[in-house]
DNA sequence: CTCTCTGCAAAGCATTTGCACATTG
DNA sequence: CAATGTGCAAATGCTTTGCAGAGAG
């Protein structure tokens, strides 16, 4: 959906100016991994000393609007932010909060029946499951044997 | 899955003491509304004039922990909380915000399918559609007109 | 050259928390 | 009574924003 070429069309079609700040921003996500904004923060701060936080904010947002990037809500925590690839969802460790990429193509035809239901249009989907990962579950069974 | 007398049993039931707190906070939440914190302490302090919202969020908390609470973070705004009823998803207008609920049985078998395969139990799952409502897209087309 | 973007630092806001007192079981 | 819960107010932490100077097209 967006591979190194298609990031830099994209700002340029789009009614944002192509800045380093914003390609570097792009290019720290590049390796499809989840981060929180402070996170990107560091990564680009490493080639662009001078950054700063709310640049990096202002670029996610705006990369976000354009579909570059997609953001991933934690409850209380930060947010985590990455380059939007191939359409997946989302699972969660409620242990570790662990966060994995999952595919479920037979999604779009559900979402779709019920957004047409409800007159909505313009339909997007996003499905988050929740659970406990092998790890998690070795610790918590622990636990209880030492309690 | 919870009605009126689930609900005290659910606190009683729990490690949780049941105090008049946590029954005003459920009850504000007895019409199925979505309400934020804030919305509910609003509601709450109608009868219970000395609550503070620091213990709304608390007894939320404990609520959402015990299952009969849930809560649905939305991007930058508060999140927003409702009575656990039946298992159901949530439909967003991307213009208005106005959340619905909505079913989707065939999701169950996916998601845990999905969870099976990475190794995860305790699996829980939330689909979120976000689309634009008739009333955004008319308000939508008559900008477009005027421009 | 003009319009947009950035850095900086301060503000905003939802949510959490420490502490002393009140309540529950 | 002992353990928990609550009110209050201050603290926290993520995210946003106003402004003046820098940079893109």
């Amino acid at each position: 959906m967006a591979d190194a070429k298609t990031v830099d069309a994209g700002l340029l079609q789009s009614r944002y100016r192509l800045t380093k700040q914003r390609a570097t921003v792009l290019r720290a996500l590049g390796d499809g991994a989840h981060l929180t904004a402070e996170e990107i923060f560091g990564r680009v701060r490493a080639e662009m000393p001078g950054i700063s936080l709310g640049t990096v904010y202002r670029t996610l947002d705006i990369l976000r609007e354009i579909g570059l990037v997609q953001a991933f809500v934690m409850g209380t925590a930060a947010a985590r932010f990455e380059a939007a690839l191939e359409k997946h969802h989302h699972l969660v460790c409620s242990g570790c909060n662990q966060l994995s990429n999952v595919q479920a193509e037979r999604l779009g035809s559900i979402a779709h029946e019920i957004a047409a239901k409800m007159n909505y249009d313009d339909v997007d989907y996003a499905l988050t499951i929740v659970g406990r990962c092998e790890a998690c579950r070795a610790v918590a069974s622990d636990a209880a044997l030492h309690s």
